[in-house]
DNA sequence: CTCTCCCT
């Protein structure tokens, strides 16, 4: 395959059907490092390459290697000033006084306390110093003169909708300022969902910080293994996938007086489906109001979908960005970033510079690629060099809250992020953004169903967020590695996540709520089909019976954060007397999928160490095996890690994962003690590959011919992946992913019986099922089998009596 | 014969 057709390969697989899932994945094989907006080197005429629109069609256009040297020819200088957008809510007094509707008057010690010598209502002590410092800030953010607007229009209407632009304040101070009226009301308190972790967190610190209160009591904050919350919280930012959990046990979010949806506008799957489940909590609760915060001008969609609700609009506050574009697009972005950064640093004046790039992988290489050439280049207003940080979501938080510490004396902080840089955290002391314009995106094939994740062009709204992180704290300048013709040929906004995933857990959920998937009321409904999908693979789990209703095994499958699959995997294992040994398989699988690290130059010795985990017929068993190393090795595991080749922080992530479902398991009234009287290793290997089986019948392969499995969901020809360390070469797999690079891979392999297969799911595995010949003759071989045996079994008891 | 944004 030529390059120019590897990143798409994906999308043409040969598949009939499949709900794809989490599993089915295209990783570029070649990472094609082509800038936006650049010709691709070979034709790509795939309907589905979203790429077609943003090439430049002109053949004889000279693509420019960037060079230093070449700045001004490279960039186009062009200002753009930010306009500040008009509130519809004039918070002027004659205006007020014309509609008739003054603010009403706040009761003073819930005021956000402007009079020096006030008390804190919270703690009773006078405000700090430090106090009086951030409230000056406050008041510049433009949301503090709309306060009593939000005060007034939340307290008239249980749904708002509240427009704000970048550094409005809303984030901080629109939580802040209904908590001191509302926050106490009931006894309840009010959560505000952000998309990421980082944000919920880093915004909980500020907002406590602002309200002169200790992170964790009045104000704080909940995100998975860690919640930072007290009886005397009443304000609590989190990310939306926690919350949306809570709702597994209890619907009606009975806890909180309000919630407060902010970034509504990145539209995550989480989002999405708690604004639908709120929307019907608003109407069921009389003391329940709802806030949907969002940055972009779809407010009309938003206020259409909330029945109509008020609009609030706050404008932005932003120091001039200046956003600079090639002329011509690069051929490599990578290298083109790295150009752009050298150049901000020699030629631009002081300032910290913020860079976008699209994983760990590449973040990893391009801060070891900047230490090294520019680590001690002195640069214009750093004499000293640059100091250079990554910054993505699965850092550990030391490392994370370096990015907001200042960098060494007369040094030039660079800081390396992904998408998690894009909104709701404020750096200080950035002044340049590099954007190469894309992100790892979910991206879904409506032909084959099939979702896989793709470096794709950001959207516009993206794009606007990014070079807004340029304006926060002064004028800042904009640097988008591309040309303002393909800026132009973006997509205005990002496409909603809940279009391009699989449905098979949010189905689950709202079956679990007793409510309808296919009449939720979505803001962008999925298409039917997904959810049918999902309905009918809930069915083959014994999470749903025939009517649709959810079986009481289902109603355990949905307590667990995981994919219905793992789910009916860990809650197969107490019986088959494996619990602990698939507790870490399953937290392993869900909580550190690459756990392996291959650098290049020691591959070989990489692989030596992987081997001796490795275990034949399994690589969940390998997982297994390390995870059990790991343990035994906890008291040094730095040092073990780093000799065996292992990511640390993945196994870190592994160990709090099993600990949460270990104990959602027990709460679930299961034995999580492994019963290790009466097996040898086989007998345990055995016991734990049915429960692998049980869960994951589904994906699951056949061999077709020597070395080459055929997927019997969709039916694709694959081989084992080259990590695999599965060498029994079994007749039945299952799967883990399937991923589609410069082959068909399946990744993290099983050997199971087809039998343990037929017994997870009689009624799944019928020949006529399976449209193809190979998968169908197998599986008539197994059932045969079945009934052979069956009958032979009955000559036996036959002959007994 | 190879490699994954975010979130529960």
């Amino acid at each position: 395959m030529s390059n120019g057709n590897d990143r798409w390969s994906a999308l043409k697989g040969d598949s009939q059907g499949s709900d794809g899932g989490r599993r089915y994945g295209g990783y570029s094989k070649q990472y094609n490092r082509k800038g936006y907006g650049s010709r691709q080197s070979s034709g790509s005429e795939s309907r589905y390459n979203s790429w077609d629109r943003y090439q430049v069609k002109t053949e004889d256009g000279e693509v420019l290697r960037g060079s230093q040297g070449s700045s001004d020819r490279r960039y186009s200088n062009r200002v753009i000033e930010t306009k500040p957008r008009w509130s519809r809510f004039s918070d002027n007094q004659k205006d007020r006084a014309a509609r008739g509707d003054e603010p009403q008057v706040l009761r003073k010690d819930l005021d956000v306390g402007d009079g020096k010598g006030e008390l804190n209502p919270f703690t009773g002590r006078s405000f700090s110093r430090n106090y009086y410092r951030l409230l000056e800030l406050r008041k510049k953010l433009p949301i503090y003169n709309h306060r009593d607007e939000v005060l007034k229009i939340v307290g008239e209407n249980k749904f708002v909708v509240l427009v704000g632009d970048t550094g409005s304040g809303k984030t901080t101070q629109v939580p802040q300022i209904l908590s001191m009226k509302y926050g106490k009301e009931n006894n309840k308190l009010i959560a505000c969902t952000q998309p990421r972790r980082i944000a919920a967190v880093t915004v909980a610190q500020r907002v406590a910080e602002e309200m002169d209160v200790r992170l964790g009591d009045e104000v704080g904050y909940s995100i998975r293994y860690e919640d930072e919350t007290s009886s005397r919280t009443i304000l609590k930012y989190c990310t939306d996938g926690l919350l949306l959990r809570e709702s597994v046990t209890d619907p009606l979010f009975s806890k909180y007086s309000m919630i407060i949806i902010d970034e509504a506008h990145e539209r995550t799957i989480s989002t999405d489906i708690l604004m639908g489940m709120l929307k019907q909590v608003v109407f069921e609760r009389e003391d329940f109001r709802l806030v949907v915060m969002s940055a972009t001008l779809d407010a009309e969609k938003l206020q259409k979908y909330f029945n109509n609700a008020p609009l609030i609009s706050i404008p932005g506050r932003m120091y001039p960005v200046e956003i600079k574009y090639l002329e011509e697009p690069v051929e490599d972005y990578l290298q083109a970033t790295i150009e752009a950064i050298s150049q901000i640093h020699k030629e631009e004046p002081a300032g910290d510079i913020l860079v976008f790039l699209n994983g760990e992988d590449e973040i990893s290489t391009a801060v070891k690629d900047l230490e090294e050439s520019l680590g001690s280049v002195p640069g214009e207003g750093h004499p000293s060099g640059v100091h250079v940080l990554p910054l993505f979501s699965s850092l550990p938080s030391n490392a994370i809250q370096k990015v907001f510490e200042d960098p060494p004396k007369n040094k030039r902080k660079i800081v390396i992020a992904t998408n998690v840089a894009e909104t709701s955290i404020t750096i200080d002391g950035i002044v340049y953004v590099v954007d190469p314009g894309f992100s790892k995106q979910k991206v879904y094939n409506p032909r084959n169903r099939v979702e896989s994740l793709q470096v794709a062009p950001v959207s516009a709204a993206s794009a606007v967020q990014r070079s807004g992180r340029a304006g926060r704290t002064r004028a800042g300048v904009t640097y988008r590695l591309y040309t303002e013709d393909a800026f132009e040929g973006l997509t205005a906004m990002t496409y909603p996540e809940i279009l391009r995933s699989n449905l098979n857990s949010v189905v689950l959920q709202l079956r679990t709520l007793s409510m309808n998937p296919v009449e939720f009321d979505f803001l962008d409904p999925p298409p039917p089909e997904t959810v049918m999908r999902a309905l009918e693979c809930l069915l083959y789990l014994g999470a749903l019976d025939q009517t649709g209703q959810v079986t009481k095994f289902g109603k355990a499958m949905s307590v667990f954060p995981l994919d219905p699959e793992l789910s009916r995997t860990l809650l197969a294992a107490p019986e088959l007397g494996v619990a602990q040994e698939v507790l870490a398989i399953v937290a392993m699988v869900s909580a550190a999928p690459n756990c392996f690290v291959r650098p290049l130059n020691k591959a070989r010795e990489a692989d030596q160490a992987k081997r001796r985990f490795e275990a034949e017929e399994s690589d969940h068993l390998t997982l297994l095996n390390v995870y059990t190393e790991y343990m035994i090795h906890n008291n040094s595991s730095q040092q073990w890690c780093w000799e065996n080749f292992l990511n640390e922080r993945a196994l870190q992530s592994a160990a709090k994962a099993k600990e949460q479902l270990e104990r959602l398991l027990e709460q679930q009234g299961y034995s999580t003690k492994s019963k290790r009287i009466g097996f040898d290793y086989y007998g345990q290997s055995i016991a734990i590959r049915k429960a692998i089986a049980q869960g994951n019948f589904m994906f699951s392969a056949v061999e077709c011919k020597r070395a080459t499995y055929l997927t019997t969901k969709d039916n694709v020809e694959v081989k084992l992946h080259p990590s695999s360390g599965v060498r029994t070469r079994p007749t039945w797999l299952i799967y883990n992913e399937l991923v589609i690079t410069t082959k068909a891979f399946i990744r993290t392999v099983t050997q199971v019986e087809g039998g343990w297969l037929l017994e997870s799911s009689p009624n799944y595995f019928t020949p006529d099922h399976f449209t193809n010949d190979i998968v169908s003759y197998e599986i008539a071989k197994l059932t045969g089998e079945r009934k052979k045996s069956r009958s032979a079994m009955n000559t036996n008891l036959r002959q007994a009596y």
